[in-house]
DNA sequence: ACATATATCTGACTAAAGTCAGATAATGGA
DNA sequence: TCCATTATCTGACTTTAGTCAGATATATGT
């Protein structure tokens, strides 16, 4: 198959020339993990859990890491007020001076790799990249259960309530809403799914079953980091998937009129707008469709 | 710079993405060094010192490595015939099946980037990759002063009379041509580029004196597989900018009438036609350019 | 023939990156 | 209050991926 072909062939190439940032460039004497670690910490600081989630590391080694980089004074880890199992690790004055130093490296790299170019072709390999780079994120996302009332998923439902807020002309109040209970999004009830990218939440949606036969989307959201990538489409296919799973043989929906990318993915995914069928005081619009 | 910004993003999320690859999904159980040491031996098989510089490892460490998979039966090593000290390194036939495998993880790999898109998407994903991949290449092109005896120059200079053979209307013999031996294209006399990618020789070019301040550019060839990047353009430059550090003030070349795309880099690079200088029996056309 | 260089190999050593078993302390729910 | 769970940490161990110093045999130029 040519595409395949042409896929293995780009991996070949990228993987030639950003294994030179990972064995050495930005290697300044010390070990990549480290550096990685540094990165993920970011200026804002982060949980050690969070970090140990993000980089894939084993508890034990992650909490050796940290020791290691606090002996070098770039790391302090504190206690959170919150819950005291969790700690956060921040970088010390030093630290920061380090990841700083990280950044110039990696801003050399990213240099280095357009200035053999003309103007005209480095103009064109930064459009390609950004077109790889989208359509690569869009081909990374994956889509599965969770339980609402998991960190994960309540981050997703703070940012869409936060962003209907946001857009309604009157603003939004949960407690107003006809607010699906978490266990309306659970089986056997319904369903949530939650949407992401490289094990980071950017999106989710409920399924709940209205009565036998009968469902309804609820709390449908993507992060507006990945919007214009179809997910839209996926996310929904996916949801009426599920709802098919669970003998739903009608999905319905609502939404506001302010929404009008949703309305427009509603219509192209072949939802027809039906007459009112809830009290939902911020629903404008009421669609169905028939799951053959 | 908007620009560097958007390289930093496409590097981490194809790192990302790729690190799967690299990590787990081709480690079969198998250290990541002795894959792509199966990768690099191929079908054919390969001598060690080739392995040895197409990755970049310490000598100890290849024989070391060769040694585990000659255990494994995955790899037999057996003397050359010509040179009594290099060693070919071929898989047997339980490693090129484990090269089979390898291979077919890696269409897997590229299958599973397009699957989850569209097909709309997917072409213009396989599109943009193909874009990155050759500018990619075109940025990571090196260019080093080389002696026209080493293995690595004299192979450029038999691909290009043999492309000269196939090209001319009447072949090429090189005895009739009026050839520099290889004193002319050293310093002091004169000089050899050789252009690389990841190390591997792609093409090359010689500048020889021809009286004091007068230079000839001769050899000049790349490889069919880097054409269409710009690199003619950049390897003349190169040769020019060699030429002034030694003080050439005069450039001078002939060409060959069915060599278009020499003609038409030659005049678009400030080369101007003059009348024959040389009794070269293949050259039909002689251009000059002066070195500001 | 002789010095020098090249290709490969062996053995001893090291650093990086992790794995695993269990200890300790805080949290959350019954 | 008790019990299972979660987050972190410690210590012992392993694998991976090298580096370095030399040994050996062959090739090459003078």
């Amino acid at each position: 198959m040519e595409g395949v072909e042409k896929v293995r062939s780009f991996n070949r190439t990228v993987t030639r020339r950003l294994g030179v940032l990972n064995e050495r460039y930005l290697g300044r004497d010390r070990p990549l993990v480290e550096s990685r670690l540094l990165f993920e910490i970011g200026a804002q600081g982060a949980a050690v859990r969070e970090l140990r989630l993000r980089l894939g590391l084993d508890s034990g080694f992650a909490s050796r890491l940290l020791r290691g980089l606090e002996r070098k004074k770039l790391v302090r880890t504190d206690p959170t007020g919150a819950d005291g199992r969790v700690r956060i690790a921040r970088l010390t004055r030093s630290g920061l001076a380090e990841l700083e130093r990280l950044n110039s490296l990696s801003d050399d790299l990213a240099r280095s790799m357009l200035a053999p170019l003309s103007p005209d072709q480095a103009q064109r390999l930064v459009a390609a990249m950004g077109e790889v780079d989208r359509l690569l994120c869009a081909s990374s996302i994956e889509f599965g259960e969770a339980d609402p009332r998991t960190v994960d998923a309540e981050g997703c439902l703070q940012k869409y309530y936060a962003e209907l807020a946001a857009r309604f002309p009157n603003g939004f109040e949960l407690h107003a809403d006809d607010a699906p209970a978490a266990e309306d999004l659970l089986p056997p009830a319904g369903c949530m799914l939650l949407v992401r990218l490289f094990g980071e939440p950017v999106g989710c949606g409920g399924i709940r079953t209205l009565e036998p036969g009968l469902g309804e989307i609820k709390r449908m959201w993507l992060s507006p980091r990945v919007r214009g990538l179809g997910l839209g489409r996926r996310l929904l296919a996916e949801l009426e998937r599920t709802g098919m799973a669970r003998k739903l043989r009608t999905i319905r929906l609502d939404t506001h009129g302010s929404l009008a990318e949703a309305l427009h993915l509603y219509r192209a995914c072949g939802y027809r707008e039906i007459p009112r069928y809830n009290a939902n005081p911020y629903a404008q619009h009421w669609f169905e469709k028939s799951l053959s």
